[in-house]
Order: structure tokens, then sequence, then C-alpha cells
DNA sequence: CTTTCTCCAACAATCGTTTGGTACGCCATT
DNA sequence: AATGGCGTACCAAACGATTGTTGGAGAAAG
């Protein structure tokens, strides 16, 4: 049987995590993380079942706390506007930080999990991205936010956040925060100098 | 020797296109490729010098063509309002549309070339993004675009347009002119009513 | 003494690439 | 019109290396 917790296991973990978002799932061989941990192979088998599993796995619980945390902002009483504003700082905070390598592995190696596990994964961005929906359409239904359709309006907002993982140095000069106040400020009022 | 041109060529290289695209680099075989095109995986050799080389030579043009007009763009006589206009506009045909395939391999397979052709990529696409930001700079300058870090700007814009190849069905409700009206309406002016 | 952990060898399958051979069609010379 | 040579296009087999995974043996730990 295999075990699931404990010190190897977030050892192995972390070191699949590292190389997955190096060299992608397919790019990472069960050799290359078993060396860079420094034991056999085989004995990964010890901690997991395949490494298909161990991908599902590191993919799954970002994508499954997220979607729980937006959850709570888009029901709050609160605005639409400070919603949204809520949920900008709290993505960008979530995947461009805290869980930035699992994002990109998450954006890139989902298509490599078996349907049964791609399903799950799939099911569950979709919520995410219906929550943000729902917080736009709101605005738009109360009459904050203009009539752009808010698909669209979804997809830009999460494009230009999810786009973060590629760019941003964590050692840079602005702080996540500061760009997800910028991007709030550009979303919200545009760039044109009236 | 290797052949570059002619039909088989043309067809070896599209149907990786294809097959990268839908499985990326590692994962797809050079049986793969041989088997869809009808002959066998050695035979390809008569046509390319190595898988390396192929997926160099299918992110290549697109990248290459992608500055070259964008620069023409940015040294086109118009204020720069329009200019980005027409950048976004640009980007959105070039990228999201006529070599949307290319454009998905570009960003996740890139990683997978060696020192030699990755900075060869990498330098254009840093060009790139620096026409981009001349644009946005000028814009600034000049007065018509709010004094935002313009850094941050241009990956925003190129977030949202880029995260196309994930979402945007070409046989969806929206032409991509119409999808890039909308980013252009919301950078411009933003999501706020009044 | 049992459970946990790891080594080590082996597995069938597949990887990218090389090689030698062989059809086939085009062109120049007889 | 027949001949010989040449380059193109592809087959077919083999190369060594590596893939994910299994299982048995034994060390380490409690």
């Amino acid at each position: 049987m295999t075990t699931t917790s404990g010190e190897r296991y977030a050892e192995i973990i972390d070191t699949a995590i590292k190389l997955f978002r190096k060299k992608n799932y397919h790019g990472t061989s069960m050799q290359d993380i078993a060396e860079e941990v420094g034991i056999y192979r085989g004995s990964i088998y010890h901690y997991i079942n395949s490494k298909e599993e161990m991908l599902y796995h590191i993919v799954k619980r970002p994508v499954l706390k997220g979607f729980e945390s937006l959850k709570k902002i888009q029901e709050e009483d609160l605005p639409p506007i400070q919603k949204l504003r809520r949920a900008i700082e709290y993505h960008v905070r979530h995947y461009s930080m805290e869980h930035r390598a699992e994002l990109a592995i998450m954006l890139e190696d989902t298509k490599h999990l078996s349907e049964k596990y791609q399903k799950l994964i799939r099911e569950e961005l979709k919520k995410y991205e219906r929550t943000f929906l729902s917080i736009i359409k709101e605005g738009i239904q109360k009459g904050d936010i203009k009539e752009l359709d808010p698909k669209i309006v979804t997809f830009a907002i999460l494009g230009m956040t999810n786009w973060m993982y590629r760019w941003y140095a964590v050692d840079g000069i602005l702080s996540a925060n500061e760009v997800a106040d910028i991007f709030i400020d550009m979303i919200l009022n545009g760039l044109l100098v009236e």
C-alpha cells in the first residue's frame, strides 16, 4: 500500500511540482524526481500509485481551494464592484503567488490527465469561471458595470491575471498586490485620459 | 540531405503542428506524426534533421512575422491610441486566429528547445513586447494614456489577448474582431458606468 | 518481531535517430 | 528509341537509451 503523508511524501510532491513546472509532465521522468530526492525511482511507488495520480493531486488542491474561496467572496454582502475588486485580489494572490507553480502545471498539463481526472479538474475550473461571471453579471444588472458581453469580460480579466505566472518575478519591483491594484484600476477606469 | 519544401514536407509540418498543439512536444512521438501522415517514422528524417528543429521551425515563423508587422504599426504616423487599437486588432488576428496553434505551441513548448533555439525565440518575443511597450509609453508621454506602469499595462493587454487561444472557439458567436473590439473598449474606457 | 522504507534488478514498451536498401521518375547520352 | 546514371522518396530493421511500473529482498526503525 501507499502512504500519502509524511515528510518524504511531501518532499516527493514538492520536487514533482518543481520539475513539472520547469519541464512539464511528459518532460519529467520518475528518474528525474527520484534523483532530486535522492532515492531510486522504484521507491517513489511506495508513496504514490502512478505518475498520473501525482499530477492530479498536485493540480487538484489549489483548484478546489480556489473555487471555495471565490464562492465566499461572491456570497458576501457587498456591492458588485467591491466583490470584483476582492475577487481579482484573491485570484492574483492565490494563483500568481501562493500556488504559482501549480497554476502553471494546471494550465499546461491538465490535458495529459486521463479523461476521468481531466473532467474533474475542468468542472472545478468551470465553476470558478461561472462564479467570476456571476459577479460581473450582478454588476451589469445593478447598473454598476457597462453592458459588455460578461463572458468576454470574464475571460479578459482571467487572462490578464493568469498571464502573471509567465512574467511576474517574485523578487521584482512591484508586489503582487500592487500589480493587482494596477489591474483593477485599468479594468474599472480604463487607460484613456479622459 | 533533407528537403525543406514540397507537399510532403508541408503535410508533416502541419501534422506536427496539430499534434504538438493537442499533446505538446514531449507528448507527441515521431511515430504519432508518421502514423497520421501514413509513412514510417524513419522516413520523416528525409525531410527534417531532428524533432527539435521541427519545433523550432514551427514556432519561428509566426514570431518573426509578428514582430515585423507590429513594428510597421508602431512606425505609422498615427496618434498612440490609434496605434494601440491597431496593435491589439493585429495581435488578436495574427495569434488568436491565423496562427492559433503555433501560439499555443510557442507558449507551452518553447522551454523544451535547446538553449540556442530558445534564445532566438525569446529575443524575438522580447522585441515584440518592447514594441508594444513603446506604443504605451508614447501614449503616456503625449498625455493620451494614464500614468500607469507601462510594463504592467503591456503585460495586461498581452495577457488578455494571448489567453484567447484557450477559450476562443472559431465557430463561436463572436468573431475575433468583435472580441478585439470589446477588449479595446474595456482597455480604453474601463468597466465602470458613468 | 512487525512495519516502514529503500534498493536493485527486471519488465515490456517506446523513444529519437541511423542505416542500407530499393523502387521510381527525370535527364542526358548513345 | 533505348540506355545508363542520378536524385528523390520511402521502407524496414535495428540502434542504444530511457520510459513507467512491478516485485522480491533486505535494511532500518519502533
